[in-house]
RNA sequence: CGGGUUGUGGCGCAGGGGUAGCGCGCUGCGUUCGGGACGCAGAGGCCGCGGGUUCAAAUCCCGCCAACCCGACCA
């Protein structure tokens, strides 16, 4: 029983200057959390006995579905992360440390690694799998902004699995038996989430989806379609279009268009100068991107801006992708900032790749390649072609869902958890191998699977609080009841205390307020 | 890393060259006792850190650090 007399407690008036997000403050005030350093929480006893059941409840779902628990130490060498190169890729947002030897150590961020190699060291053969494995543990991230209380710290407590499997068939079979261990999860966690596909899978990504928690507060969009439930990362929205339908457009033409370096100031122009009535989405934008050292085009509507997420995402194999810096201009002489259009394209040495909207057949007005000149009825197929399509245009919301035709929504929501089929990639790096039934060895084969266990209080706190306060779930709540004894008279004191001694015998958990000293209004305050 | 804001008792804030203040919380005594009670008496401060100007710095100047928000980044 926790008695309100001894707790170790006390309740804010005031919201903390430096929250801003319900969660953070709530938690705050109500005596759950308290900062230690940016990014970086204390849990006091009404918080991490809600913290408990949250990481309770996924155990419990865990170990239903057959995955076994371990545990890593968050102190790692250096070496398991050297040898898959992540010491390197993972940047300054890895926490790196010496021992007195002066030999370099980590704080985990995630254990791939630890995971690949502990099952290297006991397993070899295929009878041995499939194998699904994870551990509660905290993880440390060098994050460049910390933000929104304990929704991303820089340290916090992730559930990680992962699941080894022979072949691409055995991998699918674990990673929907996560998928469907995570849905149970977070639906006894009382949350309302949306399974979104993180990558298109189109251009050969990995599969993987993003189980996300509406709410306003949160740091995701993606997009929602209020009538099918079709839902999408930006990244993997697929771009509905029709085939080109219009007449054959007249031959190309090339016009002057001084000062026209904007969208607008050229729309303007053309109206002027030939009497239309055309938009933005009439003219073609050429963004130049530099992809992994090659210089390559990007088609969009000029209406749209490029969104380099969503080209990278769909960009099969580049690693590294950036704007056009003014070094690279100067590389390629033949290109007029401003005025460029894709009709020169293959003559400059530039690879052009189009947005959907960009249709076959389809005409524009776009840059003439040369200084103060534009182009109309510069024509898809005609007048030039493209290496091929890519998604590449921001979403915006209106946009048409590809599964009923009606315009979606964008909406914000936390990541609560994310599974991900990672291949062979970790597997192959450490050399594991088990032997098949031939007696070869085959790599194996692993997906990953994580819940942001203290997000996933954040997020509940997030969805389920109302202008009172916090209202936690029952089976989170830190106490099933909370039973306030209010009066002057002692024997109300003697009566609350049996009853809740009865309760706790019928297996509720109490939070008790048996403080004598303190007003019916303070309780109830508290209370809430 | 760019832009913005802020650093003063545990929390929320005021003060802006000469005795460091208010509200909440905390301690003691008394009154009150069902929606954050009241009175009286208290405890609690390197005014973010370092340097400078000055007879005198929380306050002015220089430098640094930290936190928060927006963005970039991150999944």
């Amino acid at each position: 029983m926790l008695r309100m007399s001894t707790l170790l407690l006390r309740t804010l008036r005031d919201d903390p200057a430096d929250a801003e997000v319900a969660s953070h403050r709530l938690l705050v005030r109500a005596g759950y959390v308290r900062r230690i350093a940016a990014g970086i929480y204390s849990w006091l006893p009404l918080g991490y006995r809600t913290y408990r059941n949250i990481e309770n409840i996924i155990r419990e779902e865990m170990d239903n579905a057959g995955f076994q628990e371990v545990h890593f130490p968050s102190l790692l060498p250096r070496e398991p992360y050297q040898e898959t190169n992540r010491w390197s890729e993972y940047g300054p947002d890895l926490f790196r440390l010496k021992d007195r030897k002066g030999n370099d150590y980590l704080l985990g961020p995630t254990h791939e690694e630890m995971f690949t190699l502990m099952v290297k060291g006991e397993f070899s053969s295929y009878k041995d799998l499939p194998l699904s494995i994870y551990q509660i543990q905290t993880k440390f991230r060098d994050e460049l902004r910390p933000r929104s209380g304990i929704i991303r710290g820089r340290e916090f407590v992730m559930k990680d699995s992962y699941s080894f499997d022979i072949d691409d068939a055995g991998l699918e079979a674990s990673y929907q038996r996560h998928r469907e261990a995570y849905i149970k999860t977070f639906n006894r966690l009382g949350l309302k989430f949306n399974i979104v596909s993180a990558m298109s899978g189109a251009m050969g990504g990995s599969k993987s989806e993003e189980f996300l928690a509406p709410c306003p507060t949160g740091e995701d969009t993606y997009v929602l379609c209020e009538n099918c439930g079709f839902a999408a990362n930006v990244e993997a929205m697929v771009t509905k279009v029709e085939a080109y339908a219009g007449n054959v457009p007249p031959a190309f033409e090339v016009f002057d268009s001084p000062n026209t370096p904007t969208i607008d100031s050229l729309v303007e122009l053309v109206n002027n100068k030939f009497g239309e009535n055309i938009t933005g989405a009439d003219t073609l934008k050429n963004v130049l991107l530099m992809a992994d050292g090659q210089a390559i085009a990007i088609l969009v509507p000029g209406d749209r801006e490029v969104d380099l997420k969503r080209v990278a995402a769909n960009l099969a194999g580049v690693q590294e992708l950036r704007l056009f810096e003014e070094e690279d201009f100067a590389k390629f002489p033949g290109v007029v900032k401003g005025y460029v259009g894709p009709q020169d394209a293959e003559a400059l040495g530039i690879t052009v790749y189009a947005d959907p909207r960009i249709v076959i057949g389809s005409h524009w007005i776009t840059g003439a390649n040369a200084r103060d000149k534009h182009a109309r009825f510069v024509t898809h197929g005609r007048d030039f072609t493209v290496t091929g399509f890519v998604e590449a245009a921001e979403v915006k919301a209106g946009d048409t869902c590809p599964q009923c035709q009606t315009p979606v929504v964008i909406d914000r929501a936390i990541e609560i958890g994310h599974i991900f089929q990672l291949g062979r990639k970790y597997a192959k790096a450490l050399g594991l191998t088990v032997l098949d039934q031939n007696g070869k060895a085959q790599v194996v084969t692993m997906g990953s699977y994580g819940i942001g266990v203290s997000r996933a209080v954040a997020a509940i706190a997030e969805q389920t609080h109302d202008e009172i306060g916090l209202n936690w779930p029952r089976e989170i709540a830190p106490a099933q009841i909370h039973l306030v004894a209010a009066g002057k008279d002692g024997s109300i004191f003697e009566f609350a205390e049996k009853l809740a001694k009865d309760l706790e015998a019928n297996g509720l958990s109490v939070l008790f307020d048996d403080r004598r000293d303190s007003s019916a209004g303070v309780k109830f305050k508290d209370a809430e």
